[in-house]
This record gives structure tokens, sequence and C-alpha cells, in this order.
DNA sequence: ACAGTAACTCTGTAGACAGCATGTC
DNA sequence: CTACAGAGTTACTGT
């Protein structure tokens, strides 16, 4: 279908947007979407793979409400680097737009939320903002949600799930959802209200496999049943190495997806050898300079660093949530520019942005998820598999699995190649889930009352797909209790709920219920050390997962629980219900945060409780959010904050107690001031008075820049 | 005497969203 | 809460 048949329906803004990128034709999905009526504000649900031309739906549909009706336009996605993604996409296209995106800790454009017209929110974000109150819900004429098979996810699923059910009853905007491909999206699509498109077109051929002893035995897009078989190039035992030879053979990118960081390193390793014997003298060069990057983004490299530095000088990396984010970064736009040749990842690269690779192995299809290893499910294989084949480069794509012995090719193959995939269910039943958001109705004023919120859920994606109506009033009912208990809550009248000033700011505070309650009730009854603060912070729902244990920290827990055997803080444990719950290794995670303000050295911590550059990083930004909602927390209770106050700039600077004066200088951070220190000055007063030491700690320019500050 | 390897035991397990106010080396 | 890969350790082989 020609772009420009639909001319007069469009605003032609739109149609010369497209035809600039040299997009003439739509693609399969796209023409559906607009036939649906994607332009007469139809809702409508996108069932299609990855790069079938979803974003350019949601774009065309965004674009037509801005410009076409003069309304608001949201963007809605689970990832920020997705969010972020569609952003830069978006402005680039339609620079007169005012758009705007707010994911976390990021506002970006110029606009302001409620001027701009279009929108880019990651889902928590969009509902948090509903939380603080906002004022142009009416003025929305498009909500765009990507990647709404997330509804079937047990830890995020029931805030989308709540996000659009509360966006769907409080404006009447156009909706369109855009989802991978799942069993029921037919399901999704009565729920709200819409048509489905759904379509298997992608714009490369996909040829899907499993492989063993060399073979990989295939299915591709024409043949329909019968399996084909396929002699590999190459000639290694082991598959992963086979394949990346037949692959380099072709001259082509690999990515393989494991179950574990650890595993993922260790095929990295694998697979250095065979791809550095094919690499140009060009591409060593290029490949010293990144390996050169990667290493110096600390201040001191660490043995992960070292590794990763290492084996991307042999054109090979390995990619984890373990790595800092400026190295994933610089290794994703390698493999882009077809310099790194292959990739060793967990599923990091699997959701979120689209980095294609020609060839795409799934080694590992159990993965350790609570109890035992389990299968993985056929749709995440599927996502992982939509990997395959980069448009531009590739005539067809190659996915496979990976048999370890005879049997399991023909079970692998039925249960995955040949299987349909899985419907998506809902998750929000459970009450750890539904108090938080219970308490949020409530301290909007949007519900306020067990029958209200009871017909709110009844209209969620779970109540559409179980009813369960006996079940929710119980949960409800139990929920409401708890929260009164809390005092987040107060009835008043005849079984009205109004939310108490406390439960309002743990509401917009976006944290647990339970993790406030437990704050509050430590606060309440005793004066924090420092390790009290700490703790207080980490044994949270949200700091989870904790970091690993160390003697030292069992040692110190126990110690820190004999003496204070009478205190709530080391004897509080109504935390069951969120499943697997280990105090020690919350305190483990206590201990790592005081580690890292006692000035230790980033490799040091890295190895004391086998973590990583990454996992340190994520970990010191929760505990900011945490510590400064305990520090919110107890301004609302009249207790002194003064002491997390001072840790929260400790932990954000990773220093002792005794640089917190110094640190409260621009262009001072906890190296200078250590340096400082040692050279005697100790206060902001005593740089007042000594200049010349000053000078010569920190050089001519940083020194000028900060005895201005004293002026 | 010792390198090389087979056979055993031991160890630890993916990811990423949220608040708020500004600037490290 | 218990499967599995990888790393580490020990026992055994052949020269």
């Amino acid at each position: 279908m020609d772009v420009l048949s639909i001319k007069g329906r469009a605003p032609y803004e739109i149609i010369e947007s497209i035809l600039q990128r040299g997009i003439q034709s739509f693609t399969p999905p796209q023409e559906e979407s607009i036939k649906r009526g994607l332009l007469s504000s139809e809702n409508i649900v996108v069932a299609a793979p990855t790069a079938s031309g979803k974003t350019l739906i949601a774009e065309i549909a965004c674009a037509n409400s801005i410009i076409g009706r003069g309304k608001k336009a949201v963007y809605i996605a689970p990832m920020r680097a997705l969010v972020y993604e569609k952003y830069n996409e978006f402005k680039a296209a339609y620079p007169y737009v005012k758009t705007a995106m707010s994911i976390g800790d990021l506002d970006s454009g110029d606009h302001g939320l409620q001027n701009c017209d279009m929108l880019f929110v990651s889902t928590e974000k969009f509902d948090s903002l509903l939380r603080h109150g906002i004022s142009w819900l009416d003025r929305i004429g498009c909500l765009v949600f990507d990647e709404v098979h997330m509804l079937g996810e047990s830890g995020r699923g029931p805030t989308l799930e709540v996000l659009m059910t509360k966006l769907k009853q409080t404006c009447s905007a156009q909706i369109v959802a855009l989802s991978a491909t799942i069993g029921n999206s037919d399901e999704i699509a009565r729920w709200l209200k819409a048509t489905l498109v759904q379509s298997d077109w992608r714009p490369v051929k996909l040829k899907k496999g499993v492989v063993h002893d060399g073979k990989l035995y295939y299915l591709d897009d024409r043949s329909a049943l019968d399996v084909e078989e396929e002699e590999l190039g190459g000639k290694s035992p082991i598959q992963e190495i086979r394949i990346l030879q037949d692959t380099m053979e072709r001259s082509k990118q690999l990515l393989v997806f494991y179950s574990t960081k650890r595993n993922a390193e260790a095929g990295a390793v694998k697979l250095s050898e065979p791809v550095e014997e094919r690499l140009t003298a060009e591409e060593k060069m290029k490949l010293e300079k990144l390996g050169e990057d990667v290493l110096n983004v600390l201040d001191r490299p660490t043995e992960q660093c070292m590794k990763l530095s290492k084996l991307v000088r042999k054109g090979v990396a390995f990619h984890h949530a373990g790595l800092m984010n400026a190295q994933r970064t610089k290794i994703e736009e390698a493999f882009k520019g077809n310099l790194i040749k292959a990739i060793c990842s967990t599923t990091t690269l699997g959701l979120g942005v689209n980095l294609p690779a020609h060839t795409v192995v799934v080694r590992d299809i159990s993965r350790f998820d609570g109890g035992g290893s389990e299968m993985i499910g056929i749709n995440e294989v599927l996502q992982l598999f939509g990997r395959a084949g980069r448009p531009k480069y590739d005539k067809e794509g190659r996915a496979m699995l990976i048999a370890p012995y005879k049997e399991r090719v023909q079970e692998l193959y039925r249960n995955y190649i040949l299987a349909k995939p899985e419907s998506v269910e809902s998750n929000l039943g459970v009450i750890p889930v539904l108090r938080t958001h219970v308490l949020a109705f409530i301290a909007e004023g949007f519900l306020n009352s067990n029958d209200e919120i009871l017909n709110f859920l009844k209209k969620t994606f779970y109540g559409f797909q179980y009813g369960a109506e006996e079940h929710l009033k119980n949960v409800i009912d139990e929920i409401a209790n708890d929260l009164k208990r809390w005092g987040f809550i107060e009835e008043v009248g005849k079984k009205e709920y109004l939310a108490t000033k406390t439960g309002k700011r743990v509401s917009e505070l976006y944290i647990d219920p339970l993790s406030a309650r437990w704050m509050l009730n430590v606060m309440e009854e005793e004066e924090l050390d420092t390790v009290g603060i700490l703790y207080m912070i980490t044994n949270t729902l949200e700091m989870r997962p904790y970091a690993r244990t160390t003697e030292e920290a069992e040692e110190m827990y126990a110690s820190y629980r004999y003496i204070h055997k009478d205190k709530t803080i080391y004897n509080e444990f109504e935390r069951m219900d969120y499943g697997y719950y280990d105090p020690v290794r919350a305190f483990s995670t206590a201990m790592m945060l005081k580690d890292w303000t006692d000035e230790q050295r980033e490799q040091d911590i890295v190895k004391k409780y086998k973590s990583t550059p990454g996992e340190i990083y994520s970990k010191l930004s929760n505990a900011d959010w945490m510590i400064y909602s305990a520090i919110e927390l107890a301004k609302l209770v009249h207790k002194s904050a003064h002491g997390m106050i001072n840790m929260r700039v400790r932990l954000r600077y990773g220093i002792k107690e005794e640089l917190l004066d110094l640190v409260r200088l621009e262009q001072i951070g906890r190296v200078r001031a250590r340096l400082l220190f040692m050279n005697g000055i100790k206060t902001v007063s005593d740089i007042r008075s000594n200049h010349a030491v000053v000078e010569r700690a920190l050089g001519k320019e940083v020194a000028k820049k900060v005895l201005d500050q004293l002026a």
C-alpha cells in the first residue's frame, strides 16, 4: 500500500515526514491498521513481530491526534531505553511538534509536561504522574501502549493493567496497543474494545531450528511442516563455536543468549579465539581503541572491566546488567557498526531496544526461578528469536536452539519451533501488588469505598479474564484493614475511606506501603546509628535483590541482633508475604553501602560481595531513593532526619563523615575532598584561609572555581 | 617426576521501574 | 528450594 494513498485522510505533514525518511509503502500490518480505522480514532491492538513497523503505526496515530485533531498524544512503554529511543526518533521526524519525555530521574523537552503535545513516558512514571495529580487528562487524544504483553508479567504487569484501566475510564482517547505475538491478543483487544490487527509479517525471512552435532534441523517461512536438515560450516565439537564459525564464514554476526551472567561471560571467552582469528588488521586496531574505552569507564578498572576489555579486543563481548551503562552503549554501537562480531548476553538484549543480528542462538532454555530450574516460555524464546535478521543487511535471519543430546532435538523442535505462543494472564489478584494500588486509589481521591474499588477492579484485565468477584471482595477487605491498621487510610462516614497525610505521601513517594510501615516503625522507636539507617533502607522490597552474604555481615548481624534484642529493627519479621526473604542478605546489602561510604574502592567492594560495577551503581541509586523517602517520612512524624540527611550525602559521594563539609562545594567530589583532607584542609573555612595549599592540591583552574564560590 | 585429564565436589543463580534536585574527574 | 553449568579439586594415567 502506497503511503500517498492516505492523502486527504491524514494531515499532509505526516505523509511528508514519512516520505522524507525514504518510506514509500506501508507494511502489511500498517496497511491493515489503517484499513481498520487507525486514522479515524478507532481503538486498535496490533500483534506482530518486532520490526514489522509497529512503531510507525503508533507514530501515525499520535501525529494524527496532534496535527489533525489538536489533541495531546502519549506514548507509554515499560523500558526507559525504549522510551528514550522513541522520543528521539519522534523529535527528529516532527521537529515542530512540542515533544517531552519523562522517565524516572530524567525529564526532557523544553516545554514542560502540560504544554507539550507529544509525551513519552514509562509505565510507572505515568502511574506516578497520576498519583501526583495532572490537569491535562481530558486533552489527550491518543494513548499508545507499547509491549502490552507485559500485562502477563508478575512483577510489573499489574501496574500497567491498573494504569490502562484508569485511563480507559478517565479519558476518551483513542487507544493503540502494540504487542508481540502472543496466544490471546484477541482477548486483550476485546477487553480494550479494540479491533485486532494480527500479522506474522516480517521484513526479513526467518529460519528457525534446532542444532545438534553440527546439523541444523529447521523450518523456514516457506516450508510448512517438513523438517529440513543442513550441515553447518566449521568443525568445532562445541555447538556454539560451530555456529559461530558457520556465521562468520558468511561474514555475519552472532547473538547468543545464556541463562546467567556467568554463563554469558564464559561463552564470550569460548567464542573469542575463533573470532579473533578472522579479524582484519584494521578491525583489530579499532577494537583496540574500543577495548581501551571500555576499560576506563571507572577511575580504577575492576576485574570485570578488564575481562570485557580483553574480549572486546578480540571482537567479542558479553552483555548483562552488571556492566556500566557506558560500556553497554559502547558495545551496542560497536555491534551495530559490525565491529564486534558476537555478543554473549543474558536477557538484557532480548527486551527493550532492538539490536538485531543475522544469527541468534538461545543456548540455555532452562533458567533458575524460585525453587528450581524451569524451562523458559515459548513467548520469551520467540521474543529472542525475533532479534534474528538485520533488515538492511540480511536476506534472511536464523534463530536456533541447541539440543545437548539427540533425543532432545525432537522435543525442542515440537515445544519451541512448532508450538503456538502462550496466552498472557493477569497477575493482579494477589495482595502484595494490589496493596500499593489500593492505597493509590484512595490517596488520589479516585476511589473511596470498598464498592468503588471492587467496581474498578472488575473492569481490569484481571476482572475481564476471571471475574472472581468474591475473591476480589475478600482481598480488598483485607488490604483496607491493613492500610487502616498501619495508619495510611481512615474510615469516614459509612465505609468511605480517606487517605491520611502519611498515606498520601507514601503513595506519592511510590514506595510499597509495607516498606513505609517498616521504616516508620523503626524510626519511631529509636535513634538510629549509621548501620541502623542503612539497614532500615536496605531491608525493604525496593532494594531487592539483596547483595550476597559475607561472613563479616553474618557476624555483624548476629551481634547487632544481640545488642538490640528488645528493639523493632532487628526483630521485625512481618515481611514474609513476598516469598523468600533473608534478613542477613538485607543486612549484607547495608554493609556494602557502608563500605562505599567508608571510601572503599569499587574493585574491592565488587570482590568482597561478589558483585559487579553495574549492580553496585543500581543499588546506590535505589538506596538514594529509599533514604530520600525515609527523610520525607521522618518529617511527617516529626522525627529528626539529620543523620539520614548526612547519610544521603555520604551515599551519593561515597565519603566518610569527615568530608561532608567539603563536598558541599561544586567541583569537589569524593576524590578531591579526600585530597584536600590529606593536605590538612578539613572544612570550607580551611579553604578560605589556605589558598596556597588548595591551589597546590587541586591545580590552578579547579582551585579558582572553588575559591570563586566562597566570594 | 610430572603434565594431562577424568571424575569428582562445590557454588551460586535475569532483569529494571519508581522520588527529587543539580553537577564529578 | 533444588536443576544445572562452570569452576575448582582430587585421583589417576602415561611417559
